[in-house]
DNA sequence: AAATCCTATTTGTCCTACAAATATAATTTT
DNA sequence: AAAATTATATTTGTAGGACAAATAGGATTT
């Protein structure tokens, strides 16, 4: 087992050696997985470097293990990786608005999987939260009820990766609204067009089950978040700034 | 330092703690980290712990460290822990279905961004890739075309990000083709009805500007996953199981 | 002032040791 | 003989020491 670390370190390494081996022999689900004293021997390395390859597997699920009973391959949850790394401070603008692209794309874009799983209960449901939303004023319930919304409509669409997906993106789209300084004046640019197109108004056009209606609705609903990122694609900056405080 | 390991291991627990230190710090892009000693002494744990758990960050891209220059944080690539996760073999039917209903909602709900970005080279490009798709009739090339289409029009898009998942959802797409007993019916069930609507179809409405016209022409063309989803998602049955041979 | 060398620091790797958990084998009890 | 108990061995989790490689920063020489 030579041709070690190549350009990496030695854990890289067998990373990405223990991952081709799961995957070229197809591994599934419940697979054991050599215990790290011959994964070591057979990579001819130390013991930390496999213990450390293999505890990148198990914090993304990949893998499981328990005391004795040795490692076996896992099914991951596709975003639990994805959590972690979602943190807008780190991120650049320009990965800030591809998120809110995708979110906004994913939302017009299952109107017809919604429509064509929605069930008159799911309606009433619907109709409940816009009820609740209508009857509070504050702003901050406002992103509360924003998210039952469309919590509901992904479940709706029945695709729990999806839902998982776009929930972490809510802090994302938190963080648009309340650090980007020009995010406020697309705001009230919509407003004043009065484009705004609410839940309320989204509501008849799941009850006609009209695909093509409830997808311009929504593409309306989220008007403001087109705009904004067609115009921050053309200038296209960063907004991103290195800082060395003391943190620990 | 106490509280430790409530309930999973020490390297869990350090390795949120460190998480948590950069978000709530809101620590940017390049802000230093302490040392491997010094967190193993912050948090009362040997330094191997505190090496898995930077590990861990360093695989995600939410660290970086160089020998004597310590480590500092970085902008991660958001999809590069959503790429060693990916493998067919270990998801569930459902989460690759939940896949699928994502790639084909994105391409539809991008519509109306596609359109509004695309230019009249754009357009040239992709019919020079239709062009060339006609021209040889070989399956295995037509996967490719199929992805050089798909992919031009994601980068009209102008979304890095979404450009990334989606490509990292080829494999997926492929897997179901080749593995998927039942999709094969869908596919000749849909080609009967002859509702098969090719990339060359598609084009006119680009040219035109035409975003609904679009959005239904990319709505048919992926009719064979919506009908797949929908239909699976009525049995909804698990297609996955395990297996104990020698692969290491 | 510039170039070179030296030293201290920090990450990367290897190793040994032991605790905790537990599967398996051995022993005792019924 | 079967069941329950105990003992043993194995495997992961954690701690800590050692050293190599790289290199930032200071000391020295040119």
């Amino acid at each position: 087992m030579n041709n070690k670390a190549k350009n990496g370190t030695l854990v890289d390494w067998v990373e990405s050696l223990i991952i081709k081996t799961i995957k070229e022999n197809e591994m599934k689900s419940g697979a054991e997985i050599p215990n790290e004293m011959e994964l070591a021997e057979k990579y001819e390395v130390g013991r930390n470097v496999v213990r450390e390859a293999l505890s990148r597997l198990r914090m993304l699920g990949i893998i499981e293990s328990r005391t004795r009973r040795g490692m076996v391959v896992s099914e991951p949850n596709v975003m639990y990786g994805f959590q972690k790394v979602l943190n807008p401070h780190t991120l650049s603008r320009e990965t800030i608005l591809n998120l809110l692209g995708m979110r906004v794309s994913l939302e017009i874009g299952c109107a017809s999987i919604v429509i064509n799983n929605i069930t008159d209960e799911d309606i009433e449901e619907l109709k409940l939260i816009v009820a609740k939303e209508n009857a509070i004023k504050s702003q901050k319930i406002d992103i509360e009820m924003e998210r039952a919304f469309h919590t509901k409509i992904y479940r709706v669409a029945n695709n729990q990766v999806m839902l998982d997906f776009l929930d972490l993106l809510i802090p994302v789209f938190k963080f648009v609204n309340e650090n980007f300084e020009d995010f406020d004046k697309f705001n009230q640019l919509v407003k004043r067009q009065s484009r705004i197109v609410r839940h309320k108004d989204i509501i008849p056009y799941l009850e006609n089950r009209d695909i093509k209606g409830y997808q311009l609705a929504v593409e309306d609903h989220l008007r403001v978040y087109l705009e904004y990122i067609a115009d921050s694609q053309k200038k296209n900056k960063r907004q991103n700034h290195t800082d060395k405080k003391l943190h620990f």
